[in-house]
DNA sequence: TACAATCCTGACCAACCAGTCAGTTTTGGA
DNA sequence: TCCAAAACTGACTGGTTGGTCAGGATTGTA
């Protein structure tokens, strides 16, 4: 997913997109890059953009600093195929909110399956968490285009739902700033997770103890009819 | 609230705080500390700590640079600071949640209050999301401990108010998770909330409108009772 | 008014870091 | 084996920024 129209023409986004090119050397291009998107997730997610060096991601990557550069010409590119990356996480797991699906199932599964994003892509929501705190000057387009369309269509699907009675009429907007606040914050707030429950990492389990509790909170609290 | 154990001898903090002092020239030190740590609130709040720069906050304080080392000692001192100011708020408004409260009443002014500190403060929330997504090195103690003791608490309250048949049981933790980020998300993450609802701001109406619905869900989804 | 404590500031510096570049090594097709 | 494209790298640079400092200005009390 290209969401910053940026540098068509960069080297490194070539090789990571493109799928029919000339062959030759292109799994090294491809493993070097998936090397440095997965070290610069990791420090970006904890360091934000500002407080990221080059040299920590290299370090990270087992690379030297100049190659970084040769695959992403700056900081900045590096940054926003990380973001393109994480978004293409994002959008998913809604295909399950349509009309002719049952809010009992479709909501249950939306949050099980987002609260699974987290716990599998911490860093991922890091990223975004910090993208979102700085103004989101990447991908507020992105935001105002692509999310705001889905979710004014997923509004639709909730409002159809109420008028068949199998749920109460509710704002479906504010509805998914919940569910995603409440499921991401198991990742972005982990530290205050943790210090709470008295635990030095959440467990899978009380993942899925957090789902299910978020799960039967929001159902019951949009009063879901339960599937006949 | 002294959180960090820092400097006690640094002379911004005990300017800032020490109430019963030698009277001389108290209030131009107050003014000028007051007016640092609002502009590095602001600036901390949007660039993290790392992208912050003194010359930025001194900027916003309308001071030199170097004034703002008179007062504070180091980038890192400040921080603490601002951090400290924004830990005072963030304990408050759970003296509602107690025994002989009823959960209604109790839960529902705890969201509503939840949801206009993050109206009225938003770069408080956004500092201490930042430290949050950093690992909260600052203070991780203070969560630890202050933090997870006050929780521990309020969960007897609610297991208590289950027993009652006030209340279903729920888990009091995962609950305060989810009332915490879904009221902090109107404030960390407010370019997606306002790319959502297709607005440049969130207005006072669509604050009280978020916190109505969150209200109506947590209530009915954790089964409260209706005041008799 | 004297004067000491406090407040204020321009100019400067050392550390850090993104980005460059010239030159070397590796790769794989012909 | 040859060779051109691709991959790689150590060493360097210019700009930014946190922090210092010497000295000047204000303040309020005695």
């Amino acid at each position: 997913m290209r969401v910053t129209g940026f540098s068509a023409r960069d080297k490194a986004q070539r090789g990571a997109i493109a799928t029919a090119a000339p062959r030759r050397k292109e799994h090294i291009r491809y493993a070097a890059v998936a090397d440095i998107l997965l070290a610069a997730e990791a420090v970006f997610a904890r360091a934000g953009f500002s407080g990221a060096t080059m040299a920590a991601i290299a370090e990270g990557a087992g690379l030297p600093k100049a190659n970084l550069h040769y695959y992403f010409r700056t900081k900045a590119h590096l940054y926003r195929a990380v973001l393109d990356h994480t978004l293409t996480l994002w959008l998913a797991e809604t295909d399950g909110i349509r009309r002719d699906a049952h809010p009992a199932a479709a909501l249950g599964d939306y949050i099980r399956a987002k609260m699974r994003l987290t716990a599998t892509h911490p860093d991922a929501s890091r990223v975004f968490a910090n993208e979102m705190l700085h103004g989101a000057p990447q991908i507020g387009g992105y935001l105002r285009r692509e999310l705001k369309a889905l979710i004014d269509e997923k509004s639709l699907v909730m409002e159809h739902w109420a008028a068949q009675g199998l749920m109460d009429r509710v704002d479906a907007r504010h509805l998914f700033f919940t569910i995603w606040a409440s499921t991401q914050t198991y990742a972005d707030f982990q530290p205050q997770v943790c210090a709470v429950l008295g635990k030095t990492k959440i467990t899978r389990a009380e993942f899925e103890r957090a789902a299910e509790q978020l799960l039967r909170i929001v159902l019951k609290g949009c009063g879901v009819r339960d599937i006949q």
